[in-house]
DNA sequence: GATGTTGGCCAACGCTCGTTGGCAACGTTA
DNA sequence: TAACGTTGCCAACGAGCGTTGGCCAACATC
C-alpha cells in the first residue's frame, strides 16, 4: 500500500491539517454541495486559494477529508458467538467520535464520488470480517451487505435525520436490539 | 385537514403538474442543492420563472413535491403473525414505484426541512401500525424507530448508494432477511 | 367588442460559488 | 548578500444560481 519515501515534514503541515479539520467538520455538518470551500477556509483561518493548492480542488479535498479506517477489530480477536454485540458496539463508538463517518454518509447521498468511497469503504472492512464468520462462502457480499444496511440505517436515523426515538435510546439499548439482527445476518442459516 | 373549496380547475393544471413531476425526478437523481430550478423547468419544458409562480419558491417546490402518502395497510388488514414480511413487501414496492421516497432520503440527508420531513412521515404512519402490534406501550416509539433504521438502512443501501451485493438481491430474498427483523423489533419482548 | 384575468417567455438583478494568477514576506541555501 | 523555493493573501474571473418584473398573447366576462 504505502510505497511512497518518507515525507519530508513542511511548514505547512499545520495549516493542511487545520484544512482537513475544518474540510471534515464543514462535510459532516453540510454535506458536499453546502460545505463551500470558502466557509472552510475561514474556519481554518486561512485564505480559500490556499485550499487549492494543497488539494487541487474541491473534490480532492473531499477525497483526502474523507480518508477513513473502521479500524475494526482483528479477525481472530473476534468472539464468534458475539460478534453482533461486539460490531455494534464498535460502530456506535467509531460514529460518535469521528465526524468523519458522518460526512461519509451525508456526501454518498448526493455525491457519485462520496458514495463509491462509502461503498469501497465497506467492502475492503466490512467483507473480511464477514468472510470470518459467515458458514456459506458464497453468500459473504450478501450478509455483509445486510450489516451494512442495518448499521448505515441506525446511524442515518440516530446521527443525521435524528428520529427523535433513535436519539433517545441509550448506547446500551442500541446494542441489545441490533446485536441479534448482525448476529443472525452474518452467522444463520440462510432464511 | 381538507378544508378547502372545491378546487376550481385551472387552464394551468398541466403545466403545475409537469414541473410537480420533473421536480420530484431531479430531486430524487440530484438531491435538493444540484437540482436547480432552472433544469426542473427545462424539464417540464417551461420557463424558470413559471415555478416561482406556482410554488413561491424553491422550498415550496420541494415542499409539493414531496408530499408523500406511504399507503401503509389498515391496521385491521395487518396480520399479527407476518406483519414483518408485509411490511417489508410493502416497502419494497413503495420505493421501487415511487421515485419520491428516493428524493426525501437524498433531500433529508442534507436538508433540515427533507429532514424533518421524512421523520413526520414515519411519526406519522409507521407509528399507527407498530401501536397496533406493539406488546407495551411505552416502547411504541423506539420500536417503531428500529423498524424506521432497517428499513431506511436497506433504501439507502440498495435504491442510494447501490451497494452492488445489496442491489443484486432478489425482492424475495431481501424480505426473507430482513421481515424475522422487523417481527422481532415490532413483536418480540424487549431484550 | 372592450375589459380584466390568466399563462407564458424574456431579460436581467444580485449573489455566491470554485478557481486562477500575481505579488509580498519569509526561510533556506549557497 | 544573492538567489530561490515556500507560504500566504488579495483581487478578480466566469459561471451558475434563485429570483424578479415587465411584456405579450390567449382566454373569459360582460
Amino acid at each position: 500500500m504505502n510505497s511512497e519515501p518518507p515525507p519530508a515534514p513542511r511548514r505547512s503541515d499545520a495549516t493542511r491539517a487545520a484544512i482537513l479539520e475544518a474540510a471534515r467538520e464543514r462535510f459532516a455538518a453540510d454535506g458536499y454541495e453546502r460545505a463551500t470551500i470558502r466557509a472552510i477556509a475561514k474556519d481554518a483561518g486561512i485564505d480559500p486559494s490556499m485550499v487549492m493548492r494543497y488539494y487541487g480542488n474541491k473534490e480532492g479535498l473531499f477525497a483526502a477529508a474523507s480518508e477513513i479506517d473502521l479500524r475494526l477489530p482483528a479477525l481472530g480477536a473476534m468472539p464468534g458467538r458475539h460478534i453482533g454485540a461486539v460490531l455494534v458496539a464498535h460502530f456506535l463508538d467509531r460514529w460518535e467520535h469521528d465526524e468523519v463517518l458522518t460526512a461519509m454518509l451525508r456526501v454518498g447521498v448526493t455525491n457519485a464520488a462520496g458514495a463509491e468511497r462509502m461503498t469501497e469503504m465497506f467492502r475492503g472492512q466490512l467483507l473480511p470480517i464477514a468472510a470470518g464468520v459467515c458458514p456459506v462462502r458464497e453468500e459473504v457480499p450478501r450478509r455483509a451487505a445486510l450489516v451494512a444496511s442495518q448499521i448505515l440505517g441506525m446511524a442515518l436515523a440516530r446521527y443525521v435525520l435524528r428520529i427523535p426515538p433513535a436519539v433517545g435510546m441509550s448506547r446500551d439499548e442500541v446494542i441489545a436490539w441490533l446485536a441479534p439482527t448482525i448476529q443472525r445476518y452474518l452467522t444463520a442459516e440462510s432464511p
